[in-house]
DNA sequence: GTGAATTGCGCAATTA
DNA sequence: GTAATTGCGCAATTCA
């Protein structure tokens, strides 16, 4: 009745949880960095289209304040400001490619991508509707978990009162038959002292 | 017992539900427009910085089209290339501004907000301030809400277990009881014959 | 009216 | 190499 009602949103909630939550989700300290595109929006072109590399800012720092809690406190101006001066590559701080294996490639020649390419919008778009997808899928788990919740909360409220019936039920019967077993003890003595 | 270790889960978690959810977590089709901010990246700067206003690109299409499922499948490259040409502010596409009575007034001169200017900075930092704290909120409130999900469903099977318990022992009375009354009919007989 | 909060979106980096 | 996830900033909207 009520089970089959709960048993199908249970279903479709566990379904939406495919696997282990990739671990991310319950730790987010993952080599974060997040590379303040915003504030780049007036220049990256120029950083892209020059150095062909990425260029972050500060992102240790925000790695290590993540750890604490209200993380949006932790990132002031000053981070955000000096996004154009400093915080060069300090991938590329001391070349060590003359000394290094063939094995080990230039960080530099990475790959030229040019934001006007059309291969770069081809990616952006395809990226752009994973993300668009991948958010629905996270809406609709949200909102299975909030659904679920609801539905076990009322069945345990139902669980608890049909408790407390049969407990009600079975202590009336444990009375009736301990009357029983007194009226059988007298019923016994009299029989005894009939014989 | 129990009781106390689920209940406190249930209290943070009602706790992060202060209200109603403001009817739009429920229903997001709110004039729903976002700006394909991204795609302007490349030239925001000449439009706003030109136009002093707003443009953007086809977003009634968006509205009409999430309203439907898989709304991931309906941004077609369509509204994203051409976001430079055409889709030019619709509200400006004929000027009525003599027709028109000075109470409404043209969008042209709308706040003039230079994305250079310091008080910019300002707004845009505190909004981004405001959107790290939001969205740090729901990452708790969906944990919070798996949990509880989750300790629900082990409370569940605890009472489900305690209801078979019952209802067994319930069962054993039963048959005890029916029992003694078919031995008391019997003696009751056995009575009568007796005399 | 104003500032904070919420929301949808694109971008970039990372992961699977 | 591609799709999926995730954190972030931006802009529009809503809330208080």
């Amino acid at each position: 009745m009520s089970d089959s009602r709960v048993s199908s949103v249970i279903q479709e909630w566990v379904s939406s949880y495919p696997g282990q939550p990739h671990s991310q989700s319950l730790n987010p300290v993952s080599s974060n960095q997040a590379a303040p595109s915003g504030q780049m929006s007036q220049m990256d072109m120029i950083i892209y289209n020059q150095s062909q590399g990425i260029i972050r800012g500060g992102a240790d720092d925000r790695v290590a304040e993540q750890m604490m809690g209200l993380p949006y406190l932790s990132y002031n101006t000053s981070c955000l400001n000096n996004s154009n001066s400093g915080s060069a590559n300090h991938h590329q701080s001391h070349d060590f490619s003359p000394f290094l294996l063939p094995t080990v490639r230039a960080p530099v020649t990475k790959r030229s991508i040019s934001k006007d390419s059309a291969e770069y919008r081809m990616r952006r778009e395809r990226n752009n509707i994973a993300v668009r997808k991948s958010r629905d899928k996270a809406r609709r788990r949200i909102l299975l978990t909030q659904q679920r919740a609801l539905q076990l909360q009322e069945e345990n409220q139902k669980l608890q009162m049909k408790i407390g019936q049969l407990t009600q039920e079975l202590d009336t019967l444990k009375h009736i038959l301990s009357q029983r077993h007194l009226q059988g003890a007298e019923e016994g003595a009299a029989h005894e002292s009939s014989i």
